[in-house]
DNA sequence: CATGCTATGGTTAGATT
DNA sequence: CAATCTAACCATAGCAT
């Protein structure tokens, strides 16, 4: 797309980088953009620019935890599966945690079936157990930071 | 990029907007790949087609998680920065769990694999989900102690 | 360094198969 | 419909400032 052709390889130095870095930010925000409301998707768009900096772009008037969400939603028969899968428990942990609502829900996806052997079910539950206890402690923990951070900002 | 200008607005019909998501999904990707491995950065692409089914990417040998906590990590300055935060604890539990189950190598001899009946998981799962709700309630409790506490001090 | 400039190569809209 | 084709349109590499 220039006077010549670039191969894709990583830029010697670091100036050059920054400086491809800013001129193609501009491009790919705006096709993402575009992509988003052409087919009136979600899309999500996070890039660090060689100095750190993030830029963080979601598609339409979502935000990023909305579309995470959707992501870990969808169960099992992706690629981060298990990690949406994991995810999906954690942010209805949130989810409760903040608005108090969202009861069960748990609702039980046919394609998400778990295929585990008998005698690892139990020790599944004594982890889980274990997990949960665990998990709390970290969280309680970590909930005291976060109110913290919250007084801290008013 | 074509025969005519096409202006940037949701396109009518959801055949159009499959058709429109499929062409440039390509583009898309490339263009992200390619200012990861050029400028030697994070980038992480998520979307979503029009019929639900999610397309996620990230740069050079890192995953979801990873650049999610990238993200996290930065905490304060930028925009989604609450997000982020709790993206972070989200993270955080996460790779605890994730560890355990690798750790305990669930891999499935096929011939020995049985087929968890529904009920057996729907107990488990509410197990969990009682769990969780304790545990909800507790942080929430907790966490008014600590906001009192904090007032206390003040 | 960041920005502006264009020749050039890349992307894609609409048509065709 | 999905895949391919090609004329237009766009993004950007290398410079200049």
């Amino acid at each position: 797309m220039g006077r010549r052709k670039l191969s894709i390889r990583r830029l010697q130095s670091g100036r050059e980088r920054q400086a491809k870095y800013s001129q193609r930010k501009q491009g790919i925000l705006r096709k993402a953009n575009d992509l988003a409301v052409l087919c009136d998707t979600d899309v999500l768009l996070l890039m660090f620019s060689p100095t750190g900096k993030p830029c963080l772009t979601v598609g339409q008037n979502k935000n990023l935890l909305t579309v995470m969400e959707r992501l870990a939603s969808l169960s099992v028969d992706y690629r981060e599966e298990r990690a949406a899968y994991t995810l999906e428990l954690l942010a209805k942990m949130h989810r409760r945690l903040n608005s108090d609502v969202d009861q069960k829900n748990f609702s039980l996806d046919s394609n998400e079936i778990l295929q585990l052997k008998r005698s690892e079910l139990e020790q599944l539950r004594s982890q889980l157990a274990e997990k949960s206890k665990a998990m709390s402690q970290e969280l309680i923990q970590r909930m005291n930071v976060a109110v913290t951070l919250k007084h801290q900002q008013e």
